[in-house]
DNA sequence: AATGAATGAGGTTTCATTCAT
DNA sequence: TATGAATGAAACCTCATTCAT
């Protein structure tokens, strides 16, 4: 019967919003962005349709949340934003951790294509996911040219294509996929291949 | 006033689905499955909302006959299930097919990601081109088999994950995307590889 | 070769009319007026949906001239509307017919059951079938009156139930109806009676 | 501003589908159900046609819903489906039950008919309907068989046959119907007679 | 006489969002 | 903070009817 604090309320109010954020990203992933109702969402929470709006402005400010939450996850993990040059064993430890975390968060890597290819959806937050991607690209070219490599950009492109094949690949259907085989493959063909 | 003949009912009939099934692909691959309403796809066709179900059952068949189509198109070019193993020539024919293919039908594989990637989409006909991805992936684990690698299954996936990649990162954005160099690349390190 | 004649023309238009006809009331019978639409009767008769505007006006024109052409089979066989009145025996002989033209044509009263008790579908036609049943009760009144019963009209409502419900049992799942049984049993109780 | 308790959003909706419920049967019965429009239901309540849908899955199921209503408020009344065999006394009692059943509830009726004679909608509910006819049916015959008629089972669908035809000619008109005249017939010529 | 492509009005249904309480 | 009844715009779909040929 003691009233909550302040900062009791805050935390309440995040863990739901995480909690709303987690059943979102699952439903979005697995039944499609259009197939979910935000109805549906509120429902597996336990709330009523109504609160949903309290915490989000709209289904479409869900998705973007969702978007954005997953960027920062990742750039937890590593920023690509930085002046220096990786060195070979750094790229192989990036190498290591984008698998690390494609089978971390597989649900995310989902949501991630699903966004990509719906055009409409696309439009909302791709610019998001593209200007990580663009990084990405910019820093896999510099590693490539210090490699010595006699076209860089096709090579930093071929690795990005085999690492958004593979997550394609895997979000898709994960039974029996080969990862840890086609690790050493790209270590071996790309990275470090002469 | 002589009647119309079968055989121009026939024409008309063919023209229109042609239409349809063209404006149709062009909408569902652009702007999304759930984004693209037949209104829309009648409007461009400058015909009647109604008239959409003397071709199509529904939405959804309109869809279904699109990836049949696209799937039959790209059967003419190359059917895998056939018994006899390919030959490393008979592989380097097939890489520069599949890099023809791509840039010959960009909007059916920008549809083939769109459907992958959509849950709800994909249960309708995502079983027809999943059939066809088996077929490939077979093939090519032979392949590496004869060619003596040391696991073969990885290197299939590996050389289809690749294509995924170039695929999905081609139809996302051609402009300025190195088709060539990575043809090289695959055959310099997967095709005829160590 | 031989160009036909007028005669044949028209035999031929009045044959594929009653052809039309038959379908249509099995149809409207079996499916229900508004679920029968003009294309499956135009496809079950192997003509186009355009010829059956050469034939009748409209829907509602098929289902009046169903329903004329049902009344007019019916008055065939008697008409109530004369001014004397019925002996028992050939009171007897009426019933027997009434029940002859049950089985006769089970789909007509089928429809007629249909049309009454479709309101919509009623007003269109409704007031065809109500004025001949307006002349039976008449008839029926009068001759319960001649017979002596204390109410004459409640006998003739009687009897009109009697085979309304005998009719609308019987339409719905004949087998297995015992309708001799019953004639009997309306010929002891009402006709006789007492 | 206290929200509404949980027994307040009961009481709404409670209320408000017995209203729309209230309106449908009305309008299923006198205008028929294909005649009817979810519009039509929704501004005679004065709501949109969305909320319609908060309430009934469907049309369909709006009709099936009025249907087991119906049947339900029939067998508050009387429950055929039990093991004792009737005296004549409560058969008499019957007999006048059904005829108040009858004028109490003659737009239920209405619709009875009206979905026993479409044959598409009868496939929806029909068979609702049909089974509590059949244990009529049962217990009829039973009440014969002990009264020592002679086909027990003809008595029966011949009562059954009456009991229709009597509705149905009342629901189509009930004005100046001799209903009481008709229950004392039914008393000396069918329970009671010879 | 005959076709079937084409129309258009109108039906059912969905669902993000609002709002009184 | 919390509810869910209520809205309304917009989607899919149907089909009687027309009409050029």
């Amino acid at each position: 019967m003691t009233p909550k604090t302040v900062a009791q309320y805050i935390e309440i109010r995040e863990d739901r919003k995480k909690q709303l954020m987690d059943i979102g990203l699952e439903l979005f992933a697995n039944e499609g962005y259009h197939n979910t109702t935000i109805s549906r969402i509120a429902a597996m929470a336990g709330i009523s349709k109504g609160l949903m709006y309290n915490y989000f402005e709209s289904k479409e400010d869900l998705l973007i949340q969702l978007a954005e939450r997953g960027i920062n996850s990742l750039l937890v993990h590593f920023d690509p934003d930085r002046d220096g040059v990786l060195t070979r064993d750094e790229m192989i430890f990036l190498v290591n951790m984008l698998f690390q975390i494609l089978t971390d968060n597989p649900t995310t890597w989902k949501l991630y294509f699903s966004v990509m290819m719906q055009p409409d959806v696309y439009r909302i937050i791709g610019e998001r996911f593209r200007s990580m991607q663009v990084s990405y690209l910019d820093m896999l070219t510099s590693y490539f040219r210090e490699m010595g490599r006699k076209d860089p950009y096709a090579e930093a492109r071929f690795l990005m294509a085999v690492f958004d094949g593979i997550y394609l690949n895997y979000v898709i259907n994960p039974a029996g996929f080969p990862l840890d085989e086609l690790k050493q493959l790209i270590i071996n063909r790309i990275i470090v291949g002469e």
